[in-house]
Order: C-alpha cells, then sequence, then structure tokens
DNA sequence: CTGCGTGCAAATGGTTTGCACTACG
DNA sequence: CGTAGTGCAAACCATTTGCACGCAG
C-alpha cells in the first residue's frame, strides 16, 4: 500500500499527516502476528531511527482511537495492534505467541441471526467476537 | 462454598493447603465482577492482614496453571481473574471495566456442531469463547 | 502563526524476582 | 525433617507523563 493511502486515511480522521504516523501505520499493516509496540519501534527505526518510544505509543493510542487499527485481547500483559479493523475473530496459539487473523462469514451470519432472535437480559450487543485457542498443525 | 471445599480442590491439583491460598481462591470465588490482583489483595487483608503481594500474585499464577481459576481478557493491560472455569462467555461493558459471565448452552451447541463440520485449515481447536461488547440497560 | 505533534528523560505502576524464613505433608 | 510456600523489598519493564522544541495546516 502506498504512502498516499495512510496519507488518506489520516486525513479522513482528522489527524494531522506526519511522517511518524505513516510510518506506523505502515509497520502495523506490514507486519504479520500482530506486533507489539516494540515489534513497531524495530520496524520503524530502519527508516526512521530517532522515533521516540513515547511518540510510539501515542501514535498507537491515537490511531486506535479514531479506529484505524484496533487492540488485540491477550492473556498475558504485553498490548498488541491489528492494523485489521473490519469484524473478524483470532485463532490463538497455544505453544506460542502466534495469533491469526480469522474470517467466516458463515459463521458470523450464524451467530447474528441467532442473536436476533435470543436477546440478552439487560444487555445491549454492540459487537463481538470470536477467541478460538488451539494448535497451528504444521501439515501445510 | 465451605473452606474445605477449596482445600480439597488445592488438594486435588496436588498444590500444598494454606491458609493463603484458600483465602485467595476464596477470594476470586466471592468477588464479583471478574477481580483484579489488587481487588483480591484488598479483599483477603480482612482476614490475612499480612499476605504479601508478591504471594498473591504467585498464587494467582498457581491457580491459573492448574485450572482452578482462569485469567480474563481484556483490551487494557490489568490482569483478572475468573473463579468459573467452566466454558462460558463474558459481557464487556463498552463504558466501564464491568464483565459478566453469559452462559448459553443453545449458542454453544450451535457453535460446536458448525465447527464439526467447517474445519479450519492447519488449526486445531483446543476451545474457543465468545467476547461479547456492548453495554447493559438499566431496565431491570 | 498557532497549536498539535514529537523527542527526551524521568516517573508510574502492575507484576516479578531473590532470598531468608516458615510451615505443610 | 526437607522442600515447597511465604513475606519483604528491590528490581523489572511496558507504558505514560511533562515539558521544550518543531513542524503541519
Amino acid at each position: 500500500m502506498k504512502t498516499e493511502e495512510y496519507s488518506n486515511r489520516l486525513t479522513e480522521k482528522g489527524l494531522k499527516v506526519t511522517p511518524q504516523r505513516i510510518a506506523i501505520l505502515e509497520a502495523v499493516n506490514t507486519l504479520n502476528n500482530h506486533p507489539t509496540a516494540e515489534n513497531v519501534i524495530d520496524y520503524i527505526r530502519k527508516n526512521h531511527p530517532n522515533v521516540a518510544i513515547a511518540t510510539v505509543y501515542k501514535i498507537l493510542e491515537a490511531l486506535v482511537s479514531c479506529g484505524l487499527i484496533k487492540r488485540v485481547k491477550t492473556d498475558r500483559d504485553i498490548m498488541r495492534y491489528d492494523a485489521v479493523t473490519n469484524n473478524h475473530h483470532h485463532l490463538y496459539c497455544i505453544d506460542s505467541d502466534r495469533i491469526e487473523d480469522y474470517y467466516d462469514e458463515d459463521l458470523d451470519g450464524l451467530i447474528v441471526s441467532y442473536f436476533k432472535k435470543r436477546k440478552i437480559t439487560n444487555f445491549k450487543i454492540e459487537d463481538w467476537k470470536l477467541s478460538i485457542n488451539g494448535k497451528f498443525v504444521s501439515g501445510k
């Protein structure tokens, strides 16, 4: 994806366009396995050696707030980020820190129609997401 | 639930029974809203004023490892714990830190039978869980 | 220009560690 | 009794904060 595209996304959200923001947006979009802040820092320092750690955290926060990226829930305490903002689920590897995206429209449809019939008492659903734990099997 | 019951659970898992462990197991089982380590500390200090913070963390870790309690995933970086270890889902309040358990056997059945037909390529599912975000509505 | 964005370094705070002491089995 | 469990205080480390400077709009 080109720089201009990231630039446009920032502008659309009313954020000033800066090289740091573009770099971080690109990093999260490029890095696989749902990067940590540290992963992002390592990545962008190749081309932007003196971006401050604090800046990265501030920008990640800003990008989450405006919906350009998302936080990923983990059992552990290191925050991870996800460039995919449309609805999808996550496969969590039990044996490693690997996290993969999982798309399944049929499943989504099934659950949506289930919740159309079955309301939860005293709770208004905004969105929902499946966390699937297991193991990646090597058989390609 | 009585002390003896907690004691038995610990023994079953091969953990030595100590007053601290019983207190913490009781705290997590008693406190609502999926307590943090701090919540647990506040609670047990009523009856056990000099339990060390480090001990609480070590015991929580041990209880999670042996399956007597579970960690709760949150978007934020403070760990929370759950005494309910059988399969269930969570309702996350968008506006507060409230988290409620959600049981729905019909839904579980639906998803189980879905995954019986639809295997995920290269991934062996161990378990899964729905995270439902929304708002609790006041109308009792 | 004018204020938001950035870099830096120091602070924060939840969690972990090392070690001597204690008590469970 | 011997070893796993505990208490204490210090260490850790991901993340945040405060502030002066810089640059986008």
